[in-house]
DNA sequence: GATCCTTGCAAATTATTTTCGTGATAAGTT
DNA sequence: AACTTATCACGAAAATAATTTGCAAGGATC
């Protein structure tokens, strides 16, 4: 467990001193993992000792593993305790938006389950036929890029931003083939009639979203994706990330289940570095 | 800078005792994190002043300082040392991928030119008109995602994927137009056409791509985006997250320039959290 | 008024750094 | 080739700094 939610944790039970020395750790970060016990101490206007037992309260052996936990789980944990730091400084807002994608990332590889992910992968590298649905900006971008990176392995697959014709699509599959479908908000209720009509032929459905929202509920298979509420509704871009690299896993797992896959991609490769200096459509291989 | 870098950098100039302390930093991190410098000097084989020196050698004011910068950079910096654990483990194969994206985003940040993104900002939010270049799956990604970004600014921007039209528009940009173009390899022909045709009549020309490469000198001003090798040809997932953060960054500084684009933001914020029970659309809102 | 908790002081302990000296290697000199 | 001389890496020990512990005083609570 890691310090910060420690922190919140204890927050309550804190003696007055020891809340002076946790608001500094909030509000003077990059002070404290500098800071020496009795410069700390000074700050705090505490003795050094009630530092030590503060870090001891907080679930560290000593000072040192104390400063060391929080450099650790600063790069991760730091933003999402306090809502916007914000400054307009371009520094800032690229250290800020850097560190939020990389939280997402953080938090979609600790939300994962691996076994749904397997699963899923399992039944697309089988699939007759593969239909990626997902509207908006957003999930739009990931059912295309599951077309992308699907039909590489020789798959068939056909991506669709398009509620009618999903819904069309999903009333003419077959119970061999399967709809992969995305939603950022778990909310698409187009989607979750889609997924109905298709479950009622046998078709398999796979959901990338959250957990437990109405578009998890009405698949079979759930790759859930369940960032922090901060992470999700106001910047697109990391929850965005989060999914890329879900369906980056995805798309691996699928290709080792695929014999012939390892061959083309091989193939795909030994293109790429025979012929380096093509322009960036190149690089859509992988 | 940080230490795992400077470490890769001093590698050869190291004598045979900082070499050991160099390969238990990567071979049993976990232990040096957490170990005393007495205990570090130890298993080193090597007195504890020679560990200070080390310290100092790369780039740390003393031990603890480098302790501190090492938990901090760890979680990031640690697996780009080593090559690839690359098993079929689903469980590897994640953590591989979410690494590597994690890497990309880090690389970003470290290489960035905050200088020439503000620069790009500032002729952007100026522009009258923006049209935003990208071919292949990736660039033309990047190139929609510009235009999707930007007009919520209230900007006139345009995206193309296509060469032909590329260059007609090209033609037809005014000084006071701005094209920014992407390119993964940094070898897309026709978009250093595109560019340099543009050049002839003073329009602003920005590329969001490898440094010093044809489409860098193509262009007036360079948001330059270096991956190490590994990360860029082969795994294009994770350049495409460093693409979409660098674009993050840079709408994000586009906004902060443009009054009229915080209110707009706030009002489409505003709207999200009333209809938060609508669908993936309204997550396209920033 | 007894008890418990918080806190700081001072001493003890431990960790870290500095200083200094040795030995090894390389470069220059006779 | 042999002999300085310079340079460097390294560790021992001393000096310094940081951290922890034991203990007692001051408050709050019951």
């Amino acid at each position: 467990m890691d310090i910060f939610s420690k922190l919140q944790e204890e927050k309550a039970r804190l003696s007055p001193s020891e809340t002076r020395i946790a608001d500094i750790l909030l509000n003077d970060f990059e002070f404290a993992v500098n800071a020496s016990i009795i410069e700390l101490a000074d700050k705090a206007d505490v003795s050094p000792p009630t530092v030590t037992r503060f870090c001891r309260r907080v679930g560290c052996d000593s000072f040192s593993d104390f400063k060391v936990q929080l450099a650790r789980t600063a790069y991760v944990g730091m933003r999402y305790l306090r809502p916007e730091p914000k400054s307009r400084d371009p520094a800032d807002v690229a250290q800020d938006i850097i560190t939020k994608a990389q939280n997402a990332l953080f938090l979609l590889h600790r939300s994962l389950d691996m076994a749904a992910i397997e699963q899923a992968a399992d039944k697309l590298s089988k699939a007759e036929m593969i239909y990626a649905f997902g509207s908006g900006g957003n999930s739009s971008m990931i059912a295309s890029e599951l077309q992308n990176r699907l039909f590489r392995f020789g798959l068939h697959v056909t991506a669709s931003s398009d509620h009618g014709m999903q819904l069309m699509m999903a009333a003419a599959a077959k119970p061999t083939h399967v709809i992969i479908g995305s939603s950022f908000s778990g909310r698409n209720a187009e989607l979750v009639r889609a997924f109905s009509l298709a479950r009622e032929t046998g078709v398999t459905t796979i959901a990338l979203t959250q957990a437990d929202s109405p578009v998890a509920q009405a698949a079979d298979i759930v790759v859930q994706i369940d960032l922090a509420e901060g992470n999700n509704i106001f910047r697109p871009t990391s929850t965005r990330i989060a999914y890329l690299a879900a369906v980056d896993i995805l798309a691996s797992l699928v290709a080792y289940n695929i014999p012939q896959a390892a061959v083309t991609l091989r193939r795909i490769k030994q293109q790429l570095v025979a012929h380096r200096d093509g322009d960036d459509r190149q690089l859509l291989g992988d």
